[in-house]
DNA sequence: TCCGGAAATTGACCGTGGTCACTTTCGCTA
DNA sequence: TAGCGAAAGTGACCACGGTCAATTTCCGGA
């Protein structure tokens, strides 16, 4: 209604988006200082904090974006078929949400928000992960998974091990293992049907 | 061998301890000054340091006697019957563990640590609750719990579950649900039989 | 009891995120 | 085009965690 946003504040939040994700890109979270930023941008330290609330408010962006890609990426490539499957085609987004304890922290915090007034894009990401998820294991065989619980609640389960899957590789420096393996003996269990008892 | 520890140090150390321990409990993490706790003690700043390594270095130590107190008084206690009362027995833990989102930060940041060199009081806390829950669920009755994996891949997941109602717990304003119910359908069918199909 | 080296402690100093009262710029109307 | 209210931007300042070369304290052997 009565927020015209004024060019020039566009183009700052631009500037500062910009120099802020090639940081982000070359160095990770650890190599973003706010005053490097505001420096090469030529603003004031204020400004930043003016645009971005904090530190971790234009990281939640830059995190969020790539999350985005990679859950694109994903959904556009053709569904898995069994669990196995389903664990690979998960890795390069869990790559992409825990390159470092850091960035995870940031995501898990932001993960809880999905539904609730604060939606970032995180938040937001992990509403549509819970969609694709739920579409793949809707369709998947009668006997590759489960058909006793909820379609939804499964996927939310299986973010659940992602995160577990996550946890698990940053401290283990015997992470010769990738994440993906961490991740599939828990989907296997969690979506495969039960033999019959 | 030769590393004779000074009883002048164990008191420096056991003083900040102390100190550090009465203002965690009082305010929990947000009200943990450095500065405060070296004030109080009368010693200078580089000392902490020495003794801790790091903020957090005392922070896992504090969190970490909550969560073994928490886990002693679960482990005492009568074993669930079910999935539900599993839930139920859990929540005084889960609430030790994640009273706000920055404790949670730093108990995950060490759980993945379980079984590597780095071991602090929360990784053994977290291996020491897979045991109680492979117990738990290994003395499950049959109609209980399923039989075809492995109680310990059980009790993983597990806390897998726990992680994601506690994540949940934050952001959620709304939680006039408690995180034991938020855990409840998770346990329900990661743990129960399935139907023969 | 004196001495040498190691353990323990010190505190000035730094980096970095974040604040806020103040100034500048913008867009609009008279 | 003068002027006014609000949006945008400023930068000195603060809080707080963390560092490290220098200093003090401790202890066992000569």
């Amino acid at each position: 209604m009565d927020k015209p946003i004024q060019t020039r504040a566009l183009q700052t939040r631009a500037r500062l988006l910009e120099i802020g994700r090639a940081h982000f890109t070359r160095d990770g979270v650890s190599g973003l200082r706010v005053e490097q930023i505001v420096a090469e941008a030529g603003v004031a330290k204020g400004t930043f904090f003016s645009h971005f609330g904090d530190k971790e408010g234009l990281l939640t962006l830059l995190i969020g974006e790539r999350m985005t890609a990679a859950l694109d990426r994903i959904a556009a490539a053709p569904p898995p078929d069994t669990p196995d499957e389903l664990a690979t085609a998960l890795a390069p987004l869990m790559a992409e949400m825990a390159p470092d304890a850091q960035t995870f922290d940031i995501v898990l915090r932001h993960s809880g928000a999905t539904g609730t007034d604060e939606e970032g894009p995180i938040a937001r990401n992990f509403l549509a992960q819970v969609e694709v998820l739920t579409g793949w294991i809707a369709r998947l065989q009668p006997d590759a998974v489960r058909a006793d619980a909820d379609p939804a609640l499964l996927a939310e389960g299986v973010q659940a091990f992602m995160a577990h899957a996550m946890a698990l590789t940053f401290c283990a420096l015997h992470s010769a293992t990738g994440i993906d393996s961490r991740l599939r003996p828990f989907l296997r269990t969690w979506l495969a049907p039960l033999p019959v008892r």
